[in-house]
This record gives C-alpha cells, sequence and structure tokens, in this order.
RNA sequence: GCGCCCGUAGCUCAACGGAUAGAGUACUUGGCUUCGAACCAAGGGGUUGUAGGUUCGAAUCCUGCCGGGCGCACCA
C-alpha cells in the first residue's frame, strides 16, 4: 500500500511539474493523523514557491477521483484545518486529508485493513523491495579467539551479524554466514603456557592465567611462541592441537544456542601465508618502509599501516587480505559485510582500499558494519583480569534468573526455555538500539526480564499462542466472518462525517493498524542494516496487543471469529520478526 | 596535534528535516473468580550539553565552545 501511494502521489507530482521532489510517505507517529502520511506537499510547495496547503489540495485533488471537496470542518481545533474528499480513487483508502503545516493523510479503510490482517495471519507479508534480491550476500561475525574465552563483545557482534543476516534473507538474497577465527599469536602461547602451569584448568582460564603472568615471563612465553609456531616439539604441538579443538567444540555449543549456523570458517593459520604472498606480488600498492611492508594510505585521505612487519611476518592487515581471497574463493558475492567493533573503522578503511586495489573487481563490495562496546553497569570486565564476567557467564545468569520465575509452572523443557529466554533478553538489549553508540547493559535489571526486553516479547506471543489454544478448543474458527468490528466501523474509518478523533484510539484499532506495517519497517531495516527498527516496531506491536487483550476476550468475547485472526495475525508477525531479530520465541514460558 | 563518533526525562533508549519530542525503568495509585498479571490503566518527570547560523519548519543540517569515547607504524 505504501508502494502504491507513492506512485500514485509521484504521478501527480510530475503533472504538477515537480517530477524530482524527494518526498517520502511514512507512517506517522500518531494514528490520528492516518496509516500513511506524506510531507510532498511541503517539498513541492518549497520548489514552486507556494502555499504549502494550495499545494496539498491540489494533490489532493489529484489523488481524489472527484474533484469536488467537502467543505472545511469546523469541529476541529482551527489549527488542524481539514479538508475532507468525499471520493476517493485508490483502492482501500477510505479518506485523504490535509493536516497541519501540507501534510497529506491518508487513512485505510475497514475493509482494507481487514484484508491485510487476514493475509498476516496466513502468513502473507508481501515483497520486501531490495537491491539484492537473488544476489549472494556474505556476512562475517563473531570472530571469537580458539584458546580465548568468549566475552560478551564476542556476544554482540554475534547478535547483530545474524540478524542481519536474516534480514537480508528476508530481501532475497543467499547468504553465506562466515567467521574468522585467530587462531595463532601470541594469545595462543599465553593460553598453551597457562596450561603448562595448570593443566586442570579451562583453556579460557588458562589463557587469563598466563596473560596475568605475562610480563614477568614475557622471555619464556615468547619463546613457547615460536615453538608453537615452528613445530619443534611434539608435546606443545600435541597440546595446541587439543586445545584448539577443545575451544571450537566448545564455541560451536554456545553458536547452537544463539542460534548461529555458519556456512564457512576461516582461521589466521590458513590466510596468513596467502596474505603474505598477495603483498609481495603487488609492489605497486605496497612498499617498504623502515624495514616493514607497509601501504601508504594518506594518498587516499587514510592512514599508513603495516602488512609485513621487519620480521617478515605478515600483521593482522595482511592476514585480512589473504581473508578476503580465501573468501573470494568460496563464490562471487555482491556484498560482504563484516561485523565488528567502532575501534576497528579506520583500520578497516585503510585495509579495504589496499584489498581493492589488489582486487579491483571488489571495489565497493566491502561494507563495515560497526558498533559499540557493550558496557556492563555493575563493575568492569576484562578478558585479561580473572574476575571478568564473559558472554557465557552472563548469558548462565541470566538463564538462572529465567529459571528461576518459571518455577511452580510446568513447562516440558525448562532448561531449554530458560536458555531461550536468556538469549532473547541479551540480544534484545543489543538490537533495541541504532548502530554504533555503546551499549549500557545492566544485569541486575535485566534479571528481572521486565518491561521494555526480549522476554515481554516472548511472553507476549506465548499468550497469544495460548488464548489461540483456548479458542480451538472451544471451536472458534478464526475469519472476519460476519462480524463488524464494532469500534473499527463506528471509529475512525470510513465515514468522515462520524469520525471523532478527540476521543482516544481504541485498543483493537491500535492493534490491527499496527499489525499491516510490518513488512514496510523489515524493509527499512535491511535497507540500512539498522535491526533496532524491528525491535522498536515489535515491543510496540506487544504492547498494543497486551492491551487489547485486556479489553476484549476471544473466547466468550463479542466477536470470537474475528478477534482470533487478529491474534493469529499477531502471533505471525512476533514470530517472524523475532526470527529476523534471531530471538528464540519459546512455545511456553 | 590530526581524524571519526557521541551528548534527548533520575537511569536505559526511540524519534527516516516535519504535526503536541515518545517508550521502558524508577517513584505514586488502581486492577487477577473469566483465553497466561513476565501483564494492563492512570499520574508527575524535558530550555534535546551550550552559543550562533541555514530553513516556512531543527533533537536532526552548518560553525564555534564545553563534556565523553575511539583511532592514528611493525598487537589483534
Amino acid at each position: 500500500m505504501r508502494e502504491a501511494l507513492y506512485i500514485a502521489i509521484q504521478k501527480a507530482l510530475v503533472e504538477l511539474g515537480v517530477p524530482d521532489a524527494p518526498f517520502v510517505v511514512e507512517r506517522p507517529g500518531d494514528m490520528s493523523h492516518g496509516d500513511y502520511s506524506t510531507n510532498a506537499a511541503l517539498i513541492a510547495a518549497k520548489q514552486l514557491e507556494k502555499n504549502p496547503r494550495e499545494i496539498a489540495e491540489m494533490l489532493q485533488e489529484k489523488l481524489s477521483s472527484e474533484k469536488v471537496l467537502g467543505s472545511p470542518r469546523s469541529a476541529r481545533p482551527d489549527h488542524f484545518l481539514q479538508k475532507v474528499s468525499p471520493s476517493i480513487s485508490l483502492e482501500g483508502i477510505s479518506k485523504i486529508e490535509i493536516a497541519g503545516p501540507g501534510f497529506i493523510n491518508f487513512f485505510l479503510s475497514h475493509e482494507a485493513v481487514a484484508s491485510e490482517i487476514e493475509k498476516i495471519a496466513g502468513g502473507e507479508f508481501g515483497e520486501i523491495k531490495s537491491d539484492l534480491k537473488g544476489q549472494k550476500v556474505m556476512v562475517e561475525y563473531t570472530d571469537p579467539n580458539p584458546f580465548k574465552e568468549f566475552h560478551i563483545g564476542h556476544l554482540m557482534t554475534n547478535t547483530i551479524g545474524e540478524s542481519i543476516a536474516h534480514l537480508f534473507e528476508a530481501a532475497g538474497a543467499t547468504v553465506a554466514r562466515a567467521n574468522y577465527q585467530g587462531d595463532v599469536g601470541v594469545h595462543v602461547a599465553k593460553a598453551i603456557w597457562g596450561k603448562q602451569q595448570k593443566p586442570e584448568s579451562l583453556w579460557g582460564e588458562a589463557y587469563v592465567f598466563g596473560s596475568e603472568r605475562y610480563d614477568a615471563h614475557k622471555e619464556e612465553v615468547d619463546e613457547l611462541n615460536k615453538i608453537i609456531y615452528e613445530k619443534t616439539d611434539a608435546a606443545v604441538n600435541a597440546l595446541y592441537e587439543a586445545g584448539r579443538a577443545q575451544s571450537l567444540e566448545h564455541f560451536e555449543k554456545l553458536y547452537a544456542m544463539l542460534g548461529t549456523k555458519f556456512d564457512y570458517y576461516f582461521f589466521e593459520s590458513q590466510v596468513g601465508p596467502v596474505g603474505l604472498e598477495i603483498v609481495k606480488k603487488h609492489p605497486e600498492v605496497f612498499e617498504e618502509s623502515e624495514g616493514a611492508v607497509v601501504f601508504k594510505g594518506e594518498q587516499y585521505g587514510l592512514h599508513t599501516r603495516v602488512f609485513v612487519n621487519s620480521k617478515g611476518l605478515p600483521t593482522y592487515e595482511a592476514k585480512e587480505l589473504g581473508l578476503v581471497e580465501a573468501k573470494k574463493e568460496k563464490g562471487d558475492f555482491a556484498l560482504s559485510i563484516t561485523v565488528t567493533a567502532n575501534e576497528i573503522q579506520d583500520y578497516f578503511k585503510v585495509v579495504r582500499k589496499a584489498a581493492e586495489l589488489v582486487f579491483p573487481d571488489l571495489e565497493g563490495k566491502m561494507i563495515g558494519r560497526f558498533h559499540g562496546f557493550l558496557k556492563l553497569t555493575t563493575g568492569k570486565m576484562s578478558s585479561r583480569k580473572g574476575n571478568a564476567i564473559t558472554g557465557e557467564s552472563l548469558l548462565m545468569d541470566l538463564k538462572d534468573a529465567a529459571k528461576e520465575k518459571m518455577q511452580g509452572r510446568e513447562l516440558k523443557d525448562v532448561e531449554k526455555t530458560a536458555e531461550q529466554i536468556a538469549v532473547g533478553a541479551i540480544k534484545y538489549a543489543v538490537l533495541k538500539q541504532g548502530s554504533g553508540k555503546d551499549i549500557i547493559f545492566d544485569p541486575e535489571k535485566s534479571l528481572s526480564l521486565q518491561g521494555d526486553s526480549g522476554p515481554y516479547l516472548q511472553y507476549a506471543r506465548v499468550r497469544a499462542l495460548s488464548i489461540m489454544k483456548a479458542a480451538k478448543e472451544a471451536g472458534v474458527i478464526a475469519g472476519s466472518g460476519e462480524e463488524k468490528s464494532p469500534v473499527s466501523a463506528a471509529g475512525w474509518s470510513g465515514n468522515a462525517a462520524t469520525s471523532d478523533f478527540s476521543s482516544p484510539i481504541n485498543p483493537r484499532v491500535t492493534l490491527e493498524r499496527t499489525l499491516i506495517h510490518f513488512t514496510e519497517v523489515v524493509e527499512r531495516a535491511a535497507a540500512e542494516l539498522e535491526p533496532h527498527y524491528v525491535t522498536t516496531y515489535l515491543t510496540e506491536l506487544a504492547s498494543a496487543f497486551n492491551s487489547w487483550y485486556m479489553v476484549e476476550r476471544v473466547v466468550g468475547g463479542p466477536n470470537p471469529q474475528s478477534a482470533l485472526l487478529l491474534t493469529e495475525a499477531f502471533e505471525s508477525v512476533l514470530k517472524n520478526g523475532l526470527t529476523l531479530l534471531g530471538i528464540p520465541a519459546p512455545e511456553e514460558m
């Protein structure tokens, strides 16, 4: 519908001689302003240097089949003086009005809303417009390091990456999920050294132990690093292999809990030599400086970075080039996205520029999606100090809180459900705000699992499922049937003469009219790589559902059939929305 | 020093240059004999860091200042 309006308005603007006005069609923040709204008249008025309301009236005329305007309504406060056109050509639009400084507001007919809801309840959401339809996209995210613990930053990257992968899939792209892991470097030596000292410790702990004592045992650990690299000691080799395998296996359990299934795994050990070769083969891109091989980024407005150090070893930068090549071998991707922290941003730009010079066909295809830190309000965390809160420990704490809350309920699988709630709580916190900014996460508060939270969404859906079950047992058949939604019929829709915008909007109408915007929200989230639009929308929707639930019963209510249909539509949208966020949707909790 | 990002209610966050800047939380009050109260309803709470500028219209765009974060050569 939004698209249809957009096209109709564009056409009308062309007729007015303003073909290139950058207008928008949006969902008004306030429902009394209709289901869709456009600022087209305001924009066009600027270009034509005319009064916006005059332009609005001309547009309204063109959008209506009749050129007869109703008389100005006097019931409203005069600053909202409206003109209502009685006859509309756009199908499904019951009213077009001009309001405020020159907004044109569109109201859907009750029939149009009901028909949309029927589709949604049946799982039809309409098409999402995207340039990426049918294209292959690779999303790299999570990137933990074997031998180290899975910390909160990894949780954050995983959450965002997983959601972006889902959004691309919703937009019609074929997505490959990739994970790039550092299985070589000093951190490995620290962990193995720690393990040698304390064989009974877990790998994450061994790393922390080794890391804390690194300064005091620097030579020893560096020597060990060399042994690992050159593979000269069988016992160390065995330790390395075992540690790597155990770490990866452990991560795999976390991925399963988080709902991620990777298609490709890349390792530093594998791409390092490749990157080194690439640098050597491209003297036109890289140059020697102070014994190292560098890329001078200054000529592109960037800075210089070292790709091969003075010992002839590839740095992280060169490895990244190797990674680019490894990714290329997996297929021809229209887009390759790396989800990572803000601090990597400038570094990423330099490496990307170098990569584009080496692989000209990749120009413009590599995108970074950056995020801030996840900070805890209670205490600091650090993967180098022992008392750190890791991603895993945070999940476990939340899981325990969920379990406590579920005591007294008879559930099929308490462990799994508690896990789903924990994952939902943390993912919601990450996905509820826009990109780039640090996230302040209060574990204490989120343990309460209330309000603006993942469990709020999960619970609302569980409630809907419960209603659907009860309705089925009572023999209610979903459908709009013969019933009229009494509120909708007498309220805002259809008959302008009886519309009364001063009275509070009814909960049922709010729910209906919120439901129909899901696809547009997803489209925008996918286009901007911003999952938080979905999060915000779902919260608003769940709130509308809960409010409606309080005032109208389904089983034994006045309109059981349409109420059940509405509930099914809500459940359908919420289930799909949660999937897009990568938040699990338990059947009971 | 140079570059990038941020500053909105006590706290955590929304607001695609537009309409009366919205949610949650905390606080106060009311609501479970009826489909799940992890819920709902109501109330107070704002000079959008600050001073200017552009615009019919600015939290949003531009400039200065204040405050905070991150990055700038052989770590990842």
